[in-house]
DNA sequence: GTTTCAAATGCAATTCAGTTGCATCTGGTT
DNA sequence: AACCAGATGCAACTGAATTGCATTTGAAAC
């Protein structure tokens, strides 16, 4: 059993041919993958509401999470062990390319400290950073 | 010449009825504010399509910025003074309120020394939060 | 290996944010 | 008062994402 599929049975999830393939698509990828490029990917074999399906289905299950790009559109990337369905551990850097407007998750050793302002209670803190990726420069 | 009508003139912009109120509802919010909201306070007074555009107009300006709400909905706040046509300093914290969603603009005092991996160029970075509001608490 | 059924898929239709084209109107300057 | 670039209103459109429903399938039970 590959990795793909054993990420599904891992999570209680159907190991379907759409899942394995969307999972080893972006273990290729060193970017965050968006509903577009895999539909790309798969050329007619699985139904577009399908891939939306199967992204939101890893999603919820803590398999992958979610980015926003800077265009609005919704990109995925494999999460790294530490997520769970209760939480998303995201503490990384998403790097956004203002040339090819992919999404890269970086590694990042220290957060900042901040103080909200009374009455504000944090659950979480973000980085993000934009500029051009090596691929386009 | 309000406050409204002054920024308006200042960036060579007409002085209307429609531009002058969403500037000072902005004004009166201590969140960005959304398309969807402006429309509400508006009633039928300006067209949906004028509001779009009024907002853009007005970040292209410089005169206020846009935000990304975690739902994938623009925002905009008015920018400080530092802002310019060429350059938006929106060197803040965006506090996302997971309750009722709104996007508050705060200030932030110190940012983190960013390390990418070889190859990628960094324009700017940011920093985003996420949790509860005070109006929400 | 066959049965079984919840879960997954495919297709059509829909929603919702945001944009575009074009005719009309208006703020501000002459 | 005349003028016109820019602003507005209306209708139609785009593109991402979701929903409803009939059909198929993975995997567990027999």
């Amino acid at each position: 059993m590959d990795r793909s599929a054993h990420l599904l049975s891992e999570h209680g999830l159907k190991n379907t041919p759409v899942r394995r393939k969307v999972l080893s698509f972006m273990e290729e990828r060193k970017h965050a993958v968006s509903h577009a490029e895999l539909e790309g990917a798969f050329n007619g074999d699985a139904d577009r509401v399908t891939l939306y399906r199967a992204l939101n289905t890893l999603e919820e299950k803590g398999i992958v999470h979610k980015v926003l790009g800077r265009d609005g559109i919704a990109r995925y990337a494999l999460c790294q062990d530490a997520c769970t369905v209760h939480r998303h551990d995201d503490q990384h850097l998403h790097f956004h390319c203002n040339t090819c407007k992919n999404v890269f998750c970086l590694a990042v050793d220290d957060y900042p400290e901040v103080n909200l302002p009374a009455g504000f209670m944090l659950s979480k803190i973000q980085l993000s950073a934009e500029g051009i990726c090596d691929n386009c420069k």
